[in-house]
DNA sequence: CACATTAACTGCGTCACGCAGCAGACTATA
DNA sequence: TATAGTCTGCTGCGTGACGCAGTTAATGTG
């Protein structure tokens, strides 16, 4: 039997997106390699300065999926490196706020610009239409995987 | 100033676009957490199953960014919780050649197809055109990603 | 005032990883 | 054929990121 047009436009983007996928963890990996980081603190520092404000290190283990005490050492990390500062919160004295040192990061943002070029490009060919598809798509996208990773950390192991 | 429509969906699709992918390493790690694998171990036999015959441990190596003696463990993981196995090559007696065990990987799709129809569901309010659209996009970012990446390894560190 | 809850931090053990070195198998040049 | 060079996969070893469990301090609740 031949498959419809849709079922094999279904394939392919499941196929596209693994590759996808794959490809941003190997180039996160190497940009950390590069900045001579950690993929998970890289991630962190893209968290952070996506945020408008600073986190607290409990918001930074649910982001990253790390336990509470080892966002702290992550943050440790960052801070030695000069990457973050700590700043008591005075609303809740028990909490600590995390916030990126702009002057710092904006090494990390320079790496990026200096790749950002060809992205524009790519962008450039596109669209606003189909800017908006895939913007969609990819919110849309973020939901999912965000409430089954929630369902799939409630559930028991089947172990 | 007022930003064109372009620079707004610029901004749009970066923001969404870190989320979106912020969200597959939470999801995978979760993923990996629920099977009782590391999320290297997952990545890898996501890439298995994507290809159609069996790859060695050079080449799993090189898709996971590991060293081979790093990608030999990773296979002995594999190996021992009998996610695959290793069959000698008959044309190249030094390598080794990694399969997916069939009935054990189906125990990680059915994990998938569980949360595949939500999946389904989300793609069905696709038109086709957009699965193209997106599709598209991630194949020509898969590429760009791949390429910077390279580019990155082969650079010297700011350090 | 007890009592429970939450946030951040800290010792400790585990284990994935990179590094460096190894043996065996292929390849090229003479 | 000989022999040097290259490639593949594997193995000791040390490092360090991580989870776990317990601690302290601050907040919330009866």
């Amino acid at each position: 039997m031949t498959k419809s047009r849709r079922a094999r436009l279904y394939e392919e983007l499941s196929m596209e997106s693994r590759r996808y996928l794959a490809a941003y963890v190997l180039f996160n990996q190497a940009l950390a390699d590069h900045l001579g980081l950690h993929a998970t603190d890289v991630q962190c520092l893209s968290l952070l300065t996506a945020e408008p404000g600073p986190l607290t290190v409990k918001q930074i283990a649910d982001m990253t999926g790390l336990t509470t005490g080892s966002a702290t050492r992550l943050v440790d990390r960052l801070e030695r490196g000069g990457y973050v500062a700590r700043t008591p919160d005075q609303q809740d004295r028990r909490r600590v706020l995390v916030a990126p040192v702009p002057d710092r990061v904006a090494r990390v943002a320079a790496v990026w610009d200096d790749l950002g070029v060809a992205w524009q490009a790519l962008l450039d060919e596109h669209t606003e239409d189909e800017l908006e598809v895939i913007t969609r798509h990819m919110r849309q996208a973020h939901d999912l995987s965000h409430a089954q990773m929630q369902h799939l950390r409630s559930r028991p192991k089947p172990d």
